[in-house]
DNA sequence: GTCTATAGTTGGATAGAC
DNA sequence: GTCTATCCAACTATAGAC
């Protein structure tokens, strides 16, 4: 991670949403955080009151970059197919795993209501923003008029986030790839 | 969890099985295995060699089970559409999670081959089984020819696992159940 | 603001008595 | 087989000097 020029608490920030991402909240510790910011422990707990606080600030950005990210591909125009289509063939750190999604899986995130607020502020924007999409899709006569938009686009931000997990079992992008083309195909209009 | 009259192994496993589902594998001590077993120190470590040892027997019990329970639900008579609809609408722990998906999320999981294996080759034979069943209903006419069985299979279990990952975000199980309606009402034949 | 020192707790395991 | 004692490192801070 390049943090040179970066502010004390900025190089901190940097450190634990990598920290987040690669490795969960329980998986994280203060030290760990020290290093990977070239930051002393004084430092550290300076600027933050601790762990969770600084769990806190990182998460928000993480999301806040999710969202700016999402909005890139869904603020276009084109039919509802196409935009759901680039936000599903979005270019992706698979293996990864997804910088919120992930966070569902820790027992401390969700055992915190403060900590857990950003991941599902963030998720429930995604499927209201998606169920939009939708929504005009049917509108316009592009998707069948049976389809309830909430519900495909629980099943659009769904297959993603568990597209992750195929793909990180399976050590390989493929299976994510394959969960999207198979959602795809069902959602095609009849061409 | 319920131990009387099991043995000391037994108990060990049990217990770390329930700790891996709420708490995974970073999250999960020795300590609170033999807590939540009843079993001292000295028992954990003359019958298993550690906390990996432990950990590797809890999830192929668990992996098996997951199979067993999938097979029940997935060898029935009925269409394709009906198979996969009972594997989608079958009773589920959401807010848990999925006891061998949100091992992927683990980082120590990940970085151990001999600990990711089973949560690998259980998603794998789930992928398989359930395009084995797409297959067929492709061939029997009831599925439409263009789709791809291994890909419907992946948007299948990525749903099913996306699902979860809604879920635990939002508190609630709702996000789920609009996730497997949605790609059921993708899914389901021309009435 | 940053550094080093200190501290109590837990993690993960070994040793040896019983 | 099970128990207690012991061990060293890491976790998550706090204190106080600079």
């Amino acid at each position: 991670m390049y943090t040179a020029g970066m502010s004390t608490p900025d190089r901190l920030i940097e450190a634990t949403r990598e920290l987040l991402w690669e490795r969960g909240y329980v998986g994280m510790s203060p030290k760990a955080i020290q290093q990977h910011a070239g930051v002393g422990q004084g430092s550290m707990y300076h600027h933050f009151t601790g762990k969770p606080d600084l769990a806190l600030t990182a998460i928000r950005r993480t999301a806040d970059e999710l969202r700016e990210a999402a909005d890139r591909v869904l603020d276009t125009p084109g039919s509802a197919y196409e935009r759901i289509s680039a936000y599903l063939l979005r270019e992706r750190d698979v293996l990864r795993g997804c910088p919120v999604g992930r966070l569902t899986m820790d027992p401390d995130i969700i055992a915190s209501d403060e900590l857990r607020e950003p991941v599902d502020e963030t998720i429930a924007w995604l499927r209201g923003r998606l169920a939009g999409i939708v929504r005009e899709g049917v509108d316009r006569g592009e998707f069948a008029p049976s389809l309830v938009p909430e519900e495909i686009a629980a099943s659009v931000v769904a297959t993603v986030q568990g597209g992750y997990v195929l793909a990180r079992a399976s050590g390989s992008t493929d299976a994510f790839d394959a969960g999207v083309r198979g959602l795809l195909s069902l959602l095609a209009p009849p061409a």
